[in-house]
DNA sequence: TGCATCTCGTACACCCGTGATCGAGATAGG
DNA sequence: CCTATCTCGATCACGGGTGTACGAGATGCA
């Protein structure tokens, strides 16, 4: 349903016309977008504002082979985004949130920011070339999940409610990015970011709140 | 002491040699100065990355004169945060900090909230243009303030002491920066972002966590 | 094998921001 | 009122990124 972006983000160098090529991809075409996309990502994750040149490099392949597939800059990094958000869902999906909401809740922070910190560039990439809607938009299922299990806890009384869902949110973002910066930095380990963010969030959500000695 | 800093930034279009002129400085030029600094923050603030043109209109200035009063656009980026930093100590300064370390820290997060949401955009610009340890350098004296209070609170047992300091104050930067944001994106009511951080730090720091009914 | 497809280098036009230079004119301040 | 100081427009060089045009050659695919 709704699969109207990258219609036609296929035929590289439309010899003459090249209008509306249908995906008769050959297979090295196929290869060499999906290479562009891993790219992208790497190469923003090591300079938050690569270049078109750059990410061209970084992936193996010329930058007119690049713009064969891609328009422009925004163009790539909504695909980009975009595809790289498809499989953090992917990995979502998997974290079962039945059960007490504090624990689904953490194992879905765990897992959120090991995805948060491979893409964080990515994202801010895109939060400069992108309408802001857009972004919105692409994290819609992933923020509704979260949303929807906080909004359960605050029901069943495992998380406080006297605090906004969106505020909730937020620190929950916020908490993971610093965290990968952070890391990034080197004034965390990468293994023990997780914990360092349930130590914040737990007593700040929860209800009960077993600190280690209630003293 | 040590006023090494922004040695020669007078002297505007120093006509022919133009190399070591004291602090000299004609009143209006002065004042041009004192204008350029200020609308470096204001520019900034409604654009990240506003152009030395952009900032110069902002002041009401030709962008020649800019440079005339700082030699390139790092220049002048620092010594906008010098200012903007060393205004925000002399408020930091008269917050008490004896008494209860958390509500000393409840006080001083308070204040630096109002300073770090004024101010965000050009630290973001700042991070860009200058050398991380110097933006360390221009912090040091605040971050001081908020590391020691953290380490009392700890060794008094009003504070966790299992966590890092280094990650307390990170979340502590972090928040506050999320709620700038929200702020700005009117999703947060500038009032009452300072409820909400504490509402944050509060129990996630505090080793008696008052969350309103403790069960 | 043969053709459509794809790659990719070179070269170019264009925009934008920075920083320097020149020089005329305004202005503060003694 | 006179001069050193300061303002600031016009103009230019430069660098870097983006996007386009051309076209030769490699390659998958049937």
């Amino acid at each position: 349903m709704s699969g109207k972006r990258e219609a036609d983000a296929s035929s590289p160098q439309g010899s003459t016309s090249g209008v509306g090529r249908a995906p008769n991809q050959r297979a090295d075409a196929q290869r060499n977008r999906a290479r562009i996309l891993a790219a992208t990502v790497t190469a923003l994750h090591k300079d938050p504002d690569a270049s078109v040149a750059d990410i061209a490099a970084e992936a193996g392949v010329g930058r007119m082979t690049l713009y064969g597939h891609f328009q422009n800059r925004p163009e790539l990094i909504d695909a980009a985004l975009a595809e790289s958000i498809e499989q953090g869902e992917e990995v979502l999906r998997r974290v079962p949130l039945d059960g007490d909401a504090g624990e689904a809740f953490r194992r879905l922070v765990a897992s959120s920011w090991t995805l948060v910190d491979q893409a964080r560039n990515l994202l801010a990439a895109a939060q400069k070339e992108l309408p802001a809607s857009r972004i919105r938009d692409l994290h819609e299922r992933a923020e509704a999940r979260m949303r929807n299990l906080l909004i359960r806890g605050q029901r069943e009384g495992t998380f406080r409610d006297d605090l906004p869902v969106t505020w909730m949110l937020t620190t929950t973002h916020v908490l993971m990015n610093g965290a990968a910066e952070e890391v990034r930095t080197g004034r965390v380990d990468a293994r023990e970011a997780p914990v360092l963010i349930d130590a914040i969030l737990t007593p700040a959500f929860d209800t009960t709140a077993p600190k280690g000695e209630p003293q």
